[in-house]
RNA sequence: GGAGGGAUGGCCGAGCGGCCGAAGGCGACGGUCUUGAAAACCGUUGAGGCGGUACCCCCGUCUCCGUGGGUUCAAAUCCCACUCCCUCCGCCA
Protein backbone atom coordinates (compact mmCIF):
# COMPACT_ATOMS: atom_id res chain seq x y z
CA UNK A 1 0.00 0.00 0.00
CA UNK A 2 1.25 3.41 -1.03
CA UNK A 3 0.68 6.63 0.98
CA UNK A 4 -3.22 7.63 0.02
CA UNK A 5 -2.13 11.24 0.07
CA UNK A 6 0.22 10.71 -3.19
CA UNK A 7 -2.85 9.97 -4.78
CA UNK A 8 -3.87 13.16 -4.44
CA UNK A 9 -0.92 15.20 -4.32
CA UNK A 10 1.10 13.94 -7.32
CA UNK A 11 -0.58 11.27 -8.92
CA UNK A 12 2.12 11.64 -12.01
CA UNK A 13 4.35 10.13 -9.19
CA UNK A 14 2.19 6.65 -9.56
CA UNK A 15 1.87 6.61 -13.32
CA UNK A 16 5.50 7.11 -13.43
CA UNK A 17 6.34 4.01 -11.36
CA UNK A 18 3.80 2.18 -12.80
CA UNK A 19 5.09 2.67 -16.02
CA UNK A 20 8.63 2.25 -14.72
CA UNK A 21 7.49 -1.07 -14.17
CA UNK A 22 5.95 -1.85 -17.33
CA UNK A 23 2.39 -1.95 -15.37
CA UNK A 24 -0.75 -0.40 -16.52
CA UNK A 25 -0.89 3.06 -15.44
CA UNK A 26 -4.73 3.39 -16.30
CA UNK A 27 -5.12 1.97 -12.37
CA UNK A 28 -4.56 5.51 -11.36
CA UNK A 29 -7.44 7.05 -12.74
CA UNK A 30 -10.00 4.61 -11.52
CA UNK A 31 -7.68 5.43 -7.98
CA UNK A 32 -8.65 8.98 -8.29
CA UNK A 33 -12.60 8.37 -9.54
CA UNK A 34 -12.74 6.09 -6.69
CA UNK A 35 -11.39 8.27 -4.10
CA UNK A 36 -13.18 11.13 -4.89
CA UNK A 37 -16.91 8.94 -5.10
CA UNK A 38 -15.46 7.31 -1.63
CA UNK A 39 -14.89 10.69 0.30
CA UNK A 40 -17.90 12.00 -1.08
CA UNK A 41 -19.90 9.06 0.19
CA UNK A 42 -18.36 9.26 3.60
CA UNK A 43 -19.34 12.77 4.09
CA UNK A 44 -22.86 12.57 3.25
CA UNK A 45 -23.01 9.65 5.98
CA UNK A 46 -20.79 11.35 8.74
CA UNK A 47 -23.40 14.48 7.86
CA UNK A 48 -27.10 12.18 8.25
CA UNK A 49 -25.26 10.22 11.14
CA UNK A 50 -24.10 13.47 13.34
CA UNK A 51 -27.99 14.77 12.81
CA UNK A 52 -29.00 11.23 13.71
CA UNK A 53 -27.45 11.30 16.75
CA UNK A 54 -28.38 14.87 17.24
CA UNK A 55 -32.13 13.23 17.58
CA UNK A 56 -31.15 10.61 19.29
CA UNK A 57 -29.82 12.52 22.31
CA UNK A 58 -33.01 14.61 22.71
CA UNK A 59 -34.98 11.24 23.53
CA UNK A 60 -33.78 10.03 26.49
CA UNK A 61 -34.31 13.08 28.92
CA UNK A 62 -37.46 13.55 26.91
CA UNK A 63 -38.65 9.70 27.94
CA UNK A 64 -37.66 10.31 31.46
CA UNK A 65 -39.79 13.73 31.50
CA UNK A 66 -42.76 11.18 29.69
CA UNK A 67 -42.43 9.23 32.82
CA UNK A 68 -42.46 11.81 35.46
CA UNK A 69 -45.10 13.55 34.18
CA UNK A 70 -47.23 10.60 32.09
CA UNK A 71 -50.46 13.17 31.69
CA UNK A 72 -48.42 16.07 29.96
CA UNK A 73 -49.82 15.03 26.05
CA UNK A 74 -47.72 18.16 24.81
CA UNK A 75 -44.75 15.98 25.83
CA UNK A 76 -45.87 12.88 24.72
CA UNK A 77 -47.02 14.32 21.33
CA UNK A 78 -43.16 15.87 20.97
CA UNK A 79 -41.69 12.09 21.75
CA UNK A 80 -43.90 10.46 19.14
CA UNK A 81 -42.76 12.82 16.30
CA UNK A 82 -39.18 12.56 17.30
CA UNK A 83 -39.48 9.05 17.63
CA UNK A 84 -40.51 8.78 14.30
CA UNK A 85 -38.14 11.45 12.76
CA UNK A 86 -35.47 9.31 14.14
CA UNK A 87 -36.92 6.15 12.39
CA UNK A 88 -37.23 7.66 9.21
CA UNK A 89 -33.80 8.82 9.47
CA UNK A 90 -32.51 5.17 10.40
CA UNK A 91 -33.14 3.68 6.93
CA UNK A 92 -31.25 6.65 5.33
CA UNK A 93 -28.35 6.21 7.73
CA UNK A 94 -28.12 2.54 7.05
CA UNK A 95 -28.83 3.23 3.21
CA UNK A 96 -25.68 6.05 3.28
CA UNK A 97 -23.57 3.71 5.84
CA UNK A 98 -23.68 0.89 2.79
CA UNK A 99 -22.75 3.15 -0.14
CA UNK A 100 -20.12 4.51 1.82
CA UNK A 101 -18.71 1.28 3.29
CA UNK A 102 -18.82 -0.55 -0.27
CA UNK A 103 -16.59 2.64 -1.90
CA UNK A 104 -14.75 2.20 0.47
CA UNK A 105 -13.71 -1.51 0.32
CA UNK A 106 -13.57 -1.24 -3.62
CA UNK A 107 -11.13 1.72 -3.19
CA UNK A 108 -9.30 -0.76 -0.80
CA UNK A 109 -9.87 -3.61 -3.15
CA UNK A 110 -8.10 -0.94 -6.07
CA UNK A 111 -5.23 -0.29 -4.08
CA UNK A 112 -4.10 -3.86 -2.85
CA UNK A 113 -3.51 -4.54 -6.91
CA UNK A 114 -0.85 -1.09 -7.14
CA UNK A 115 2.82 -1.72 -6.69
CA UNK A 116 5.22 -0.02 -4.33
CA UNK A 117 6.66 3.21 -6.24
CA UNK A 118 9.69 2.74 -7.67
CA UNK A 119 13.24 3.60 -6.35
CA UNK A 120 14.06 6.08 -9.24
CA UNK A 121 17.58 4.78 -9.30
CA UNK A 122 16.31 0.93 -10.14
CA UNK A 123 17.36 0.83 -13.34
CA UNK A 124 14.02 0.94 -15.90
CA UNK A 125 13.48 -2.47 -17.74
CA UNK A 126 12.94 -5.97 -17.73
CA UNK A 127 14.81 -9.02 -16.17
CA UNK A 128 17.84 -8.46 -18.15
CA UNK A 129 18.12 -4.84 -17.65
CA UNK A 130 20.06 -5.34 -14.63
CA UNK A 131 23.26 -3.16 -13.41
CA UNK A 132 26.15 -4.87 -12.30
CA UNK A 133 26.95 -2.92 -8.94
CA UNK A 134 30.52 -4.66 -8.42
CA UNK A 135 32.12 -8.05 -8.58
CA UNK A 136 33.99 -9.84 -6.32
CA UNK A 137 36.87 -12.73 -6.04
CA UNK A 138 38.23 -14.75 -8.89
CA UNK A 139 36.36 -17.53 -10.47
CA UNK A 140 38.65 -20.41 -10.46
CA UNK A 141 40.27 -21.55 -13.99
CA UNK A 142 39.95 -24.91 -14.54
CA UNK A 143 41.41 -25.45 -17.41
CA UNK A 144 44.64 -24.28 -16.06
CA UNK A 145 43.88 -26.46 -13.01
CA UNK A 146 43.99 -29.27 -15.79
CA UNK A 147 40.46 -31.41 -15.56
CA UNK A 148 36.81 -30.40 -15.96
CA UNK A 149 34.47 -28.85 -13.36
CA UNK A 150 31.32 -31.40 -12.77
CA UNK A 151 28.28 -29.81 -11.76
CA UNK A 152 26.78 -29.94 -8.08
CA UNK A 153 24.49 -33.05 -8.68
CA UNK A 154 27.47 -35.17 -9.73
CA UNK A 155 29.23 -34.05 -7.06
CA UNK A 156 26.55 -34.26 -4.59
CA UNK A 157 26.06 -37.92 -5.49
CA UNK A 158 29.87 -38.58 -5.63
CA UNK A 159 29.81 -36.93 -1.89
CA UNK A 160 26.61 -39.03 -0.95
CA UNK A 161 25.01 -35.61 -0.37
CA UNK A 162 22.46 -35.00 -2.91
CA UNK A 163 19.59 -37.48 -3.81
CA UNK A 164 16.97 -36.32 -6.30
CA UNK A 165 16.24 -39.36 -7.89
CA UNK A 166 14.67 -41.28 -4.74
CA UNK A 167 13.35 -37.47 -4.08
CA UNK A 168 11.45 -37.56 -7.25
CA UNK A 169 9.81 -41.50 -6.10
CA UNK A 170 8.60 -39.67 -3.25
CA UNK A 171 7.59 -36.47 -3.73
CA UNK A 172 8.06 -35.61 -7.33
CA UNK A 173 10.21 -33.39 -9.63
CA UNK A 174 12.07 -30.16 -8.01
CA UNK A 175 12.67 -32.29 -4.35
CA UNK A 176 15.69 -33.63 -3.22
CA UNK A 177 17.25 -35.16 0.02
CA UNK A 178 20.72 -34.14 1.25
CA UNK A 179 22.32 -37.03 2.79
CA UNK A 180 25.66 -37.16 4.82
CA UNK A 181 27.90 -34.33 4.36
CA UNK A 182 24.74 -32.91 2.72
CA UNK A 183 22.66 -32.75 5.70
CA UNK A 184 25.70 -31.89 7.49
CA UNK A 185 26.71 -28.61 5.46
CA UNK A 186 23.18 -27.06 5.58
CA UNK A 187 23.46 -27.60 9.68
CA UNK A 188 27.01 -26.03 9.22
CA UNK A 189 25.70 -23.48 7.01
CA UNK A 190 23.01 -22.71 9.31
CA UNK A 191 24.60 -22.17 12.35
CA UNK A 192 27.48 -19.91 10.48
CA UNK A 193 24.59 -17.51 9.22
CA UNK A 194 23.10 -17.52 12.52
CA UNK A 195 25.98 -17.17 14.37
CA UNK A 196 26.81 -13.88 11.77
CA UNK A 197 23.86 -12.57 12.22
CA UNK A 198 23.84 -12.65 16.03
CA UNK A 199 27.17 -11.15 16.08
CA UNK A 200 25.65 -8.34 14.24
CA UNK A 201 22.44 -7.50 16.55
CA UNK A 202 19.84 -9.72 14.62
CA UNK A 203 17.41 -11.46 17.35
CA UNK A 204 17.28 -14.96 16.13
CA UNK A 205 13.66 -16.89 15.35
CA UNK A 206 11.96 -19.55 14.12
CA UNK A 207 8.67 -18.70 12.54
CA UNK A 208 6.14 -20.54 11.63
CA UNK A 209 5.39 -21.32 7.86
CA UNK A 210 1.99 -21.96 7.61
CA UNK A 211 0.07 -17.72 7.87
CA UNK A 212 -3.43 -16.59 7.08
CA UNK A 213 -4.48 -14.44 4.34
CA UNK A 214 -3.66 -11.34 5.99
CA UNK A 215 0.17 -12.15 6.68
CA UNK A 216 0.42 -13.45 3.12
CA UNK A 217 -1.99 -9.84 1.25
CA UNK A 218 0.46 -7.93 3.73
CA UNK A 219 3.64 -8.76 2.64
CA UNK A 220 1.99 -7.83 -0.95
CA UNK A 221 2.75 -12.20 -2.35
CA UNK A 222 -1.29 -12.63 -2.86
CA UNK A 223 -0.51 -10.30 -6.26
CA UNK A 224 1.66 -11.72 -9.23
CA UNK A 225 3.39 -13.44 -7.08
CA UNK A 226 0.21 -15.09 -6.15
CA UNK A 227 0.97 -18.38 -8.96
CA UNK A 228 4.03 -19.42 -6.60
CA UNK A 229 2.56 -19.83 -3.27
CA UNK A 230 0.70 -22.71 -1.81
CA UNK A 231 -2.30 -22.67 -0.70
CA UNK A 232 -4.02 -24.65 2.18
CA UNK A 233 -7.82 -25.00 1.14
CA UNK A 234 -9.40 -26.37 3.57
CA UNK A 235 -7.58 -23.88 6.22
CA UNK A 236 -7.81 -20.91 4.26
CA UNK A 237 -4.32 -20.16 4.91
CA UNK A 238 -0.91 -20.48 2.98
CA UNK A 239 2.28 -21.96 2.88
CA UNK A 240 4.75 -19.24 2.96
CA UNK A 241 7.89 -18.95 0.28
CA UNK A 242 10.30 -17.20 2.44
CA UNK A 243 10.10 -16.42 6.11
CA UNK A 244 10.09 -12.66 5.24
CA UNK A 245 6.32 -13.10 5.25
CA UNK A 246 6.02 -14.28 9.11
CA UNK A 247 8.78 -11.95 10.23
CA UNK A 248 6.55 -9.25 8.42
CA UNK A 249 3.03 -10.40 10.18
CA UNK A 250 4.69 -10.98 12.99
CA UNK A 251 4.30 -7.11 14.39
CA UNK A 252 1.02 -6.06 12.23
CA UNK A 253 -1.27 -3.61 13.67
CA UNK A 254 1.18 -2.93 16.24
CA UNK A 255 2.91 0.50 17.17
CA UNK A 256 6.68 -0.58 17.48
CA UNK A 257 8.75 2.21 20.24
CA UNK A 258 10.51 4.33 18.57
CA UNK A 259 13.93 3.01 20.91
CA UNK A 260 13.58 -0.04 19.65
CA UNK A 261 13.80 0.50 16.23
CA UNK A 262 15.95 -0.55 14.22
CA UNK A 263 15.07 -4.08 14.85
CA UNK A 264 16.43 -6.52 13.46
CA UNK A 265 15.23 -10.12 13.09
CA UNK A 266 17.14 -13.30 11.38
CA UNK A 267 14.33 -16.19 10.78
CA UNK A 268 15.10 -19.86 9.99
CA UNK A 269 12.40 -21.46 7.72
CA UNK A 270 11.45 -23.89 5.49
CA UNK A 271 10.68 -21.94 2.12
CA UNK A 272 7.52 -23.59 -0.79
CA UNK A 273 7.16 -22.53 -3.70
CA UNK A 274 5.42 -23.92 -6.33
CA UNK A 275 7.55 -22.67 -9.04
CA UNK A 276 4.50 -22.46 -11.61
CA UNK A 277 5.44 -21.28 -14.87
CA UNK A 278 9.31 -22.31 -14.59
CA UNK A 279 8.59 -25.59 -16.42
CA UNK A 280 11.87 -26.47 -17.96
CA UNK A 281 14.09 -23.93 -16.55
CA UNK A 282 16.69 -25.41 -13.95
CA UNK A 283 15.20 -28.65 -14.01
CA UNK A 284 18.59 -30.57 -13.21
CA UNK A 285 20.12 -30.13 -9.54
CA UNK A 286 18.36 -28.34 -6.67
CA UNK A 287 18.83 -24.51 -8.53
CA UNK A 288 15.04 -24.21 -8.23
CA UNK A 289 12.98 -26.46 -6.13
CA UNK A 290 9.28 -26.32 -4.27
CA UNK A 291 11.08 -26.69 -0.77
CA UNK A 292 14.44 -25.54 0.75
CA UNK A 293 15.60 -24.16 4.06
CA UNK A 294 16.26 -20.57 4.22
CA UNK A 295 18.14 -17.76 6.99
CA UNK A 296 16.43 -14.47 6.17
CA UNK A 297 17.57 -10.85 7.48
CA UNK A 298 14.31 -8.90 8.27
CA UNK A 299 14.23 -5.27 9.60
CA UNK A 300 11.96 -2.93 10.91
CA UNK A 301 13.22 1.01 11.11
CA UNK A 302 12.13 4.59 9.69
CA UNK A 303 11.30 5.59 5.95
CA UNK A 304 15.07 7.87 6.84
CA UNK A 305 16.97 5.16 7.51
CA UNK A 306 15.66 2.81 5.43
CA UNK A 307 17.87 3.44 2.67
CA UNK A 308 21.12 2.98 4.64
CA UNK A 309 19.67 -0.08 6.04
CA UNK A 310 19.25 -1.46 2.50
CA UNK A 311 23.18 -0.92 1.84
CA UNK A 312 23.93 -2.80 5.22
CA UNK A 313 21.97 -5.61 4.62
CA UNK A 314 23.96 -5.91 1.37
CA UNK A 315 27.07 -5.85 3.34
CA UNK A 316 26.03 -8.29 5.56
CA UNK A 317 24.91 -10.69 2.51
CA UNK A 318 28.45 -9.83 0.89
CA UNK A 319 30.02 -10.60 4.24
CA UNK A 320 28.81 -14.07 4.24
CA UNK A 321 29.26 -14.83 0.45
CA UNK A 322 32.92 -13.74 1.27
CA UNK A 323 33.12 -16.10 4.39
CA UNK A 324 32.24 -19.01 2.30
CA UNK A 325 34.97 -17.70 -0.53
CA UNK A 326 32.42 -18.16 -3.70
CA UNK A 327 33.43 -15.69 -6.35
CA UNK A 328 29.91 -13.16 -7.22
CA UNK A 329 28.81 -10.00 -8.55
CA UNK A 330 26.09 -7.69 -6.84
CA UNK A 331 23.33 -6.39 -9.23
CA UNK A 332 21.04 -3.51 -9.01
CA UNK A 333 17.46 -5.79 -10.22
CA UNK A 334 15.55 -3.55 -13.17
CA UNK A 335 12.35 -2.46 -12.11
CA UNK A 336 10.34 -5.30 -14.30
CA UNK A 337 11.63 -7.24 -11.81
CA UNK A 338 10.59 -5.78 -8.39
CA UNK A 339 8.02 -7.81 -7.27
CA UNK A 340 5.03 -5.69 -6.14
CA UNK A 341 6.86 -4.85 -2.60
CA UNK A 342 10.00 -3.97 -3.70
CA UNK A 343 11.31 0.11 -4.24
CA UNK A 344 14.36 -1.17 -4.78
CA UNK A 345 16.39 -4.79 -4.88
CA UNK A 346 20.15 -6.08 -5.12
CA UNK A 347 21.09 -9.56 -6.26
CA UNK A 348 24.34 -11.36 -4.82
CA UNK A 349 24.65 -13.69 -7.99
CA UNK A 350 27.74 -16.47 -7.49
CA UNK A 351 29.45 -17.92 -10.21
CA UNK A 352 28.15 -21.23 -10.91
CA UNK A 353 31.58 -22.73 -12.77
CA UNK A 354 29.90 -25.00 -14.88
CA UNK A 355 27.03 -22.51 -15.95
CA UNK A 356 30.15 -20.12 -16.60
CA UNK A 357 27.42 -17.95 -15.49
CA UNK A 358 26.59 -15.88 -12.37
CA UNK A 359 23.32 -17.25 -10.66
CA UNK A 360 21.03 -15.38 -7.86
CA UNK A 361 21.88 -16.82 -4.52
CA UNK A 362 20.56 -13.98 -2.31
CA UNK A 363 18.05 -10.75 -2.56
CA UNK A 364 17.46 -7.81 -0.45
CA UNK A 365 14.74 -5.39 -0.92
CA UNK A 366 13.76 -2.20 0.63
CA UNK A 367 10.16 -2.39 0.78
CA UNK A 368 9.64 1.19 1.79
CA UNK A 369 6.60 1.55 4.02
CA UNK A 370 4.16 -0.66 1.62
CA UNK A 371 4.35 -3.77 3.83
CA UNK A 372 4.12 -1.68 6.97
CA UNK A 373 1.30 0.49 5.87
CA UNK A 374 -0.90 -2.85 4.52
CA UNK A 375 0.13 -4.96 7.90
CA UNK A 376 -0.65 -1.63 10.00
CA UNK A 377 2.55 -1.59 11.49
CA UNK A 378 4.08 1.69 12.68
CA UNK A 379 5.73 3.64 15.53
CA UNK A 380 5.82 7.37 16.98
CA UNK A 381 8.46 9.61 15.94
CA UNK A 382 8.00 13.17 17.21
CA UNK A 383 4.16 12.15 18.74
CA UNK A 384 2.83 11.67 15.19
CA UNK A 385 2.25 7.85 14.60
CA UNK A 386 3.81 7.06 11.28
CA UNK A 387 4.06 3.52 8.95
CA UNK A 388 7.50 2.06 9.80
CA UNK A 389 9.90 0.84 6.67
CA UNK A 390 10.80 -3.07 6.32
CA UNK A 391 13.28 -4.33 4.62
CA UNK A 392 14.93 -7.99 4.36
CA UNK A 393 17.45 -10.08 2.57
CA UNK A 394 18.78 -13.12 2.37
CA UNK A 395 21.65 -14.85 4.29
CA UNK A 396 21.37 -18.26 3.09
CA UNK A 397 19.40 -20.81 0.69
CA UNK A 398 20.61 -23.72 1.30
CA UNK A 399 20.12 -25.52 -2.29
CA UNK A 400 21.65 -22.94 -4.10
CA UNK A 401 24.20 -21.47 -1.43
CA UNK A 402 25.51 -25.75 -1.35
CA UNK A 403 25.57 -25.41 -5.14
CA UNK A 404 27.43 -22.40 -5.18
CA UNK A 405 30.03 -23.98 -2.56
CA UNK A 406 29.84 -27.44 -4.22
CA UNK A 407 30.84 -26.06 -7.78
CA UNK A 408 33.38 -24.02 -6.59
CA UNK A 409 35.52 -25.86 -3.75
CA UNK A 410 36.04 -28.79 -5.83
CA UNK A 411 38.96 -30.90 -6.76
CA UNK A 412 39.76 -32.88 -9.40
CA UNK A 413 38.31 -36.35 -7.76
CA UNK A 414 35.26 -35.00 -6.74
CA UNK A 415 36.07 -34.32 -3.22
CA UNK A 416 35.62 -30.63 -2.18
CA UNK A 417 37.41 -28.47 0.03
CA UNK A 418 35.17 -27.00 3.27
CA UNK A 419 36.18 -23.04 3.16
CA UNK A 420 38.12 -22.33 6.79
CA UNK A 421 35.31 -20.34 8.54
CA UNK A 422 32.95 -23.21 7.51
CA UNK A 423 35.14 -25.81 9.35
CA UNK A 424 34.24 -25.27 12.93
CA UNK A 425 30.68 -25.82 12.39
CA UNK A 426 31.26 -28.93 9.76
CA UNK A 427 33.87 -30.51 11.46
CA UNK A 428 35.60 -31.27 8.43
CA UNK A 429 38.41 -29.38 5.90
CA UNK A 430 37.20 -31.85 2.88
CA UNK A 431 34.12 -33.46 1.68
CA UNK A 432 35.81 -36.74 0.38
CA UNK A 433 34.43 -38.83 -2.51
CA UNK A 434 32.11 -41.87 -0.80
CA UNK A 435 34.24 -45.10 -1.44
C1' G B 1 -12.18 -33.86 20.24
C1' G B 2 -15.41 -32.63 25.12
C1' A B 3 -16.68 -28.91 29.31
C1' G B 4 -16.22 -24.06 31.17
C1' G B 5 -14.20 -18.86 31.35
C1' G B 6 -12.47 -14.63 28.78
C1' A B 7 -11.19 -10.66 24.72
C1' U B 8 -11.99 -2.86 26.56
C1' G B 9 -6.67 2.49 25.27
C1' G B 10 1.19 1.45 25.64
C1' C B 11 0.01 -2.15 30.03
C1' C B 12 -3.56 -3.65 34.11
C1' G B 13 -8.60 -3.03 34.86
C1' A B 14 -14.07 -0.85 35.67
C1' G B 15 -18.24 -0.16 32.73
C1' C B 16 -26.48 0.74 34.51
C1' G B 17 -28.97 0.57 26.37
C1' G B 18 -28.66 7.31 25.98
C1' C B 19 -24.75 11.71 30.49
C1' C B 20 -18.86 6.56 27.34
C1' G B 21 -13.65 7.24 23.33
C1' A B 22 -14.66 5.02 27.83
C1' A B 23 -13.74 5.34 35.64
C1' G B 24 -9.42 4.00 38.39
C1' G B 25 -4.36 2.40 38.51
C1' C B 26 0.50 1.68 36.16
C1' G B 27 3.72 3.50 32.62
C1' A B 28 5.26 7.69 29.65
C1' C B 29 5.71 13.03 29.06
C1' G B 30 5.64 18.24 31.11
C1' G B 31 5.84 21.18 35.59
C1' U B 32 6.53 22.45 41.10
C1' C B 33 10.12 21.15 44.81
C1' U B 34 15.69 19.69 44.89
C1' U B 35 22.81 21.25 44.11
C1' G B 36 21.25 16.81 41.08
C1' A B 37 18.20 12.56 41.54
C1' A B 38 14.38 9.92 44.17
C1' A B 39 9.86 10.71 46.76
C1' A B 40 5.61 13.84 46.93
C1' C B 41 2.23 17.06 44.47
C1' C B 42 -0.09 19.39 39.86
C1' G B 43 -1.07 18.70 34.78
C1' U B 44 -0.90 16.15 29.90
C1' U B 45 -1.31 11.40 27.59
C1' G B 46 -5.25 6.16 22.08
C1' A B 47 -5.65 5.41 16.62
C1' G B 48 -7.71 6.72 11.96
C1' G B 49 -10.86 9.29 8.03
C1' C B 50 -13.10 13.83 6.26
C1' G B 51 -13.95 19.08 6.48
C1' G B 52 -12.70 24.26 8.22
C1' U B 53 -7.86 27.51 1.90
C1' A B 54 -2.27 24.94 2.74
C1' C B 55 2.54 20.36 6.88
C1' C B 56 2.12 21.14 12.38
C1' C B 57 -1.27 23.58 15.96
C1' C B 58 -6.40 24.60 16.64
C1' C B 59 -11.80 23.82 15.69
C1' G B 60 -15.90 20.70 13.84
C1' U B 61 -17.56 15.90 12.54
C1' C B 62 -17.51 10.68 11.77
C1' U B 63 -15.32 5.69 12.72
C1' C B 64 -12.86 2.26 16.09
C1' C B 65 -14.14 -1.36 23.08
C1' G B 66 -11.50 -9.31 19.24
C1' U B 67 -14.03 -9.97 13.86
C1' G B 68 -18.59 -10.02 11.11
C1' G B 69 -23.85 -9.68 11.18
C1' G B 70 -28.52 -8.41 13.81
C1' U B 71 -32.16 -5.89 17.37
C1' U B 72 -33.08 -0.52 18.63
C1' C B 73 -34.68 6.25 17.60
C1' A B 74 -29.86 5.03 20.14
C1' A B 75 -25.07 -0.63 21.34
C1' A B 76 -18.63 -1.33 24.72
C1' U B 77 -23.42 -2.65 27.04
C1' C B 78 -28.80 -6.99 24.23
C1' C B 79 -28.96 -11.29 20.33
C1' C B 80 -26.41 -14.60 16.59
C1' A B 81 -22.04 -16.50 14.14
C1' C B 82 -16.86 -16.70 13.83
C1' U B 83 -11.67 -16.09 15.50
C1' C B 84 -8.17 -16.10 19.26
C1' C B 85 -6.60 -16.77 24.44
C1' C B 86 -7.00 -19.25 29.32
C1' U B 87 -8.51 -23.52 32.71
C1' C B 88 -9.94 -28.71 33.11
C1' C B 89 -10.59 -33.68 30.63
C1' G B 90 -9.25 -36.98 26.56
C1' C B 91 -5.64 -38.06 22.64
C1' C B 92 -0.68 -37.43 20.84
C1' A B 93 4.55 -35.66 18.62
Amino acid sequence: MIDPHVLRDDPDRLRDSARRRGEDESIVDTLIDLDVAKRTAQQAYDEIRARQKALSKKIGPLQGQARKDPDNLDTQRELAELMSAAGAMSDEVKAADARAAGLSAELNQAWLSVSNVVDPRSPVGGEDDFVVVSTHGQPRDFNAEGFIAKDHLELGQLLGAIDVERAAKVSGSRFYFLTGVGALLELALLNLAIAQATKHGFIPVVPPVIVNPQAMEGTGFLGQAADNVYQISEEDSYLVGTAEVPLAAMHSQEIIDAGHLPLRYVGWSTCFRREAGSHGKDTRGIIRVHQFDKVEMFVFTTLEQADAEHQRLLAWEQEFMDTLEIPYRVIDVATGDLGASAARKFDIEAWIPTQETYREVTSTSNTTQFQARRLGIRTKIDGATTPVATLNGTLCAMPRMIVALLENHQQPDGSVEVPKALRPYLGLDLLPVRP
